[in-house]
DNA sequence: GTCCATGTTCTTTA
DNA sequence: CTAAAGAACATGGA
């Protein structure tokens, strides 16, 4: 579940635990989580310190003394947790790396998520720019180059890095855009906007720590709660925050997708507004 | 039993 | 050849 502001708060959460920290015994329960497939990762992680954690679209990246460094991928349901050594090795969990007191275990029950280590590569392979200092120009360039649906267009990773269903849905929304747009026929406001909402979507989402639908939790094993504030992800058929007509949702590309027939319309230009904000909790 | 799920990658189709 | 659409991956919860 985990997408860019769910990446940044396990990294939030994971950093100050572990950076100049050394890891002891390497305990890998599932070897098949490991990439390149038969890399001897536990040899690589014993006895070495990390220098730091870090995100770069929606991989963990922990780089150790002497530059080398790994990222972690959470997948769909993969978590990476800080647990006391004596905690109960529960079902799913993956690795395990000993630290001086506690435990850093990655468990992952569906594995769509894994560790991949990258020695002295830079983990910007294959990735798009980060959304958060993309410049809507750049957007704009990126999105002209392509006819799919834009909902389609920000969910590839190398078209702008860390953005997943919840929060391209939640952005389409507050930038007023139909989803099936095709990308390339946005005009320049429309990306002006969409640029915007990505940004302070993303942001207030890592202020909220995150959103939670079912398996999310940062290293704390704390929940986020961005959720709460969803305006049509999950909300089929409740009302729009700004104007009341019923969210909808249909699949594209196998995702399901959400949004408000009034305030992101297909074709037409304007929209109806009314004047309150929310239905009675 | 059925359907659905915060992601990515491989395969098929156009 | 390229781009886009679909299927597949694995598990658990409603």
């Amino acid at each position: 579940m985990p997408e860019l502001p769910e990446v940044q708060t396990v990294v939030a959460t994971l950093a100050p635990r572990i950076v100049t920290r050394r890891i002891g015994r390497v305990e890998l329960l599932r070897d098949d989580i490991v990439h390149p497939c038969g890399f001897d990762l536990a040899k690589a992680l014993r006895s070495k310190t990390v220098q730091s954690v870090s995100r770069r679209g929606k991989r963990i990246v922990i780089t150790l003394v002497g530059d080398e460094q790994f990222y972690v991928h959470l997948g769909m349901t993969g978590r990476l947790t800080i647990d006391p050594p004596s905690a109960q090795i529960i079902k799913h969990t993956h690795l395990i790396l000993h630290f001086d007191g506690f435990d850093v275990r990655f468990r992952d029950p569906r594995r769509f998520g894994g560790v991949w280590w990258l020695g002295q590569q830079s983990a910007d392979a294959g990735m798009g720019p980060e959304p958060l200092d993309l410049r809507p120009a750049e957007l704009h360039r990126r999105l002209a180059k392509t006819t799919r649906a834009v909902k389609n267009a920000l969910l590839d990773q190398r078209l702008v890095a860390g953005l997943g269903n919840i929060y391209v849905d939640e952005a389409l929304h507050a930038a007023h855009i139909h989803p099936l747009t095709p990308a390339d026929q946005l005009s320049a406001d429309a990306v002006g906007r969409l640029s915007r909402a990505i940004k302070a979507t993303l942001r207030r989402a890592i202020r909220h720590r995150g959103s939670t639908l079912r398996d999310y939790l940062d290293a704390d094993g704390a929940a986020g709660g961005f959720q709460r504030l969803h305006r049509v992800y999950d909300r089929a058929g409740h009302p729009c925050h700004r104007c009341n007509t019923p969210i909808e949702r249909f699949v594209l590309g196998g995702r399901s997708t959400h949004f408000c027939p009034n305030c992101q319309p297909a074709d037409r230009r304007p929209r109806r507004r009314v004047s309150r904000r929310r239905t009675r909790a």
